[in-house]
DNA sequence: TTGAAAGCGCTAACAG
DNA sequence: CTGTTAGCGCTTTCAA
């Protein structure tokens, strides 16, 4: 029942020694053995806890870290989140979840809102990577790390990915299995990784070699399974009627992917018999489906362990700002692209 | 680049007044317009943001509420800290992650952590309720809501639900659309979801109506899917040498329930046709797969909204503690236990 | 090695 | 309505 919580002053009163000296010999420095022990044993015996607070206020640093998202329940962003709850936490910080979902209107506000001082530093994943964004980064009181596009070039810290070369890792992947007419399955054109993502298509089709396999893009309206089941009728519609059917669709992301392979079964394609798909992200979602979806890895927790790295290393040990660090696609094939089936699903835990 | 954040004081001498007159200014109570006018120019001029910090210290909050749990990247946590994280942003507070999962020992040292005070309130989810657990959540110094067991009666603000329910819902049901034989696919014996799972098939089982349904309990190693494909195979296998097949397995949640349709697959079974399935929890996972999952919903966002509620009346409106409220399971029924199937997947946002 | 004292940035008595 | 002052709990100079 909410006991009155020792201060350090009582602490002080109680090994009968100055204020001073039972900080020091708390924090185990500076202070005679006969210190130590004498006023251990009395911040035992009142059960104290450093106050935080407190303590934040003169140290001039919180041992908070945000992290801030569009939309926290994106499982992308929740393997990035788990990666950098997983360094932080090992070094005494802690993770402070931040969604421009809520009430803050902005990402720009939101990093306005850092100049409150509650936390050392942020990672932040911007959907939208605008001047006001840079300029709001630029002049923050505390060292964020952005995981997108690089802005080290700003003296931002960056963590990006390849999601271009990616889709076209796919594409070389499904003409390289046989396919010869593929269809791309695309989010919206006005957000960053539907804008690389198309890039990617675009520039895997360009070449002679691969024009010819090149069956149109379709833009789904967001990111998701119902959407992407729309859009891929659309997709295998307009081909059909071209007299072109496809053997292949390429989608933006695992849950398009998804909306395709259930297109496929209500159009009466098999997949990947009739039709092949790969996705990109490489969730769980993907890995348990059935067939078990081949997925373009983005390295979502691996990008959000290397953001937890730089912040980490502006905040603890001063290290000089504009670092930029990349993480390569990686192309995981499994059953949705491939006749001859793939090793199973590598789950995680659940329950609760 | 890390401009040098403008003081309260600064402030007030920008203003020409006392450093109290710009707080309350500033606060917007008891100050002349003219006074009000005056300050906000200045704040403005300076950029001038409040301190966190040296609020939390003085105010003796800190507008942070912790959401503990043993380990993010669960699904269902996932859904709660949205829900709670939705609740809580617009009344200004701020949500910190902690997970035992990370270096803390234990869930008990995670509410002694509490009293470092460096947030107002928790909401935690914790896998194993003992007596350790109770007593340092009593004496925690700052309002502590469970998610889990009700601890209602040691004056502990819980939100519940009712898992044990919850399976004899899906044993009804599949009885009631003609299944025969039901088996069931349960996690470890000794963790709380586990052993309230087992009591609700054990007990749905138990009168002589449905004794005879009763195939028997197969425990997977973990609530994966992984472990549910193997403890399937086992369960199916049993009831085969004994010569009464299985045509129906409830699994105790989403994932095991994949497992048991991929093991069904690999035996040549179809679901539903020859083997019901129905999981637990309601995932997105379950929503997207094929067949689309039956799955009893124990309300993961619901309650953490309630929670989320919960700890807001604890913190700001000094509401009584002990209060105590529970979400009743609710099943969905889709493809993977009826012939005829029903509406498609609700999915959601994605990508990054 | 120890103690006294200052002060981090802010709000809330208390006087005027 | 405004200004002066104390003080939240802690760390860290500075002297002794």
């Amino acid at each position: 029942m909410t006991s009155p919580r020792a201060t350090l002053i009582q602490v002080a009163r109680r090994a009968g020694v100055s204020l001073a000296s039972t900080s020091r010999a708390l924090h185990g420095t500076g202070a005679s053995p006969a210190m130590v022990e004498r006023v251990r044993a009395a911040a035992e015996e009142l059960g104290y806890r450093p106050h935080e607070t407190g303590r934040s206020l003169r140290m001039k640093r919180t041992f908070q870290v945000a992290f801030a998202v569009a939309d926290i329940g994106n499982p992308v962003y929740i393997e990035m989140l788990t990666a950098i709850h997983a360094v932080l936490a090992p070094h005494g910080y802690r993770v402070v979840v931040m969604s421009t979902g809520g009430t803050v209107a902005s990402t720009v506000d939101l990093v306005h809102s850092l100049d409150g001082g509650f936390v050392d530093g942020m990672i932040i994943s911007p959907l939208r990577v605008d001047d006001a964004f840079v300029t709001a980064v630029e002049e923050a009181t505390v060292p964020v790390v952005v995981i997108g596009r690089s802005l080290a070039d700003h003296g931002i810290d960056s963590v990006s990915t390849d999601s271009t070369g990616g889709i076209v890792q796919a594409v070389d992947h499904l003409v390289a299995v046989g396919r010869r007419r593929i269809g791309f399955l695309n989010g919206p054109l006005d957000t960053t990784p539907g804008e690389a993502r198309q890039r990617g298509f675009d520039a895997a089709t360009r070449t002679a070699a691969f024009t010819a396999a090149n069956g149109g893009t379709e833009v789904a309206e967001d990111f998701t399974v119902t959407a992407g089941l729309a859009a891929a009728h659309r997709l295998l519609d307009r081909a059909d009627d071209a007299g072109t059917p496809l053997d292949a669709v390429v989608a933006a992301n695992d849950l398009l992917a998804i909306g395709a392979i259930r297109a496929a079964g209500e159009r009466g394609l098999t997949v990947p018999g009739d039709l092949a798909v790969t996705g990109m992200d490489d969730t769980d979602i993907g890995r348990v489906f059935q067939p078990s979806l081949t997925s373009v890895s983005l390295g979502s927790g691996r990008r959000g362990h290397l953001a937890a790295e730089l912040v980490l290393g502006l905040v603890d040990d001063g290290e000089e700002r504009g670092r930029y660090v990349t993480v390569g696609p990686e192309l995981i094939v499994r059953e949705s692209s491939v006749s001859a089936p793939t090793p199973s699903p590598s789950p995680r835990k659940e329950d609760a």
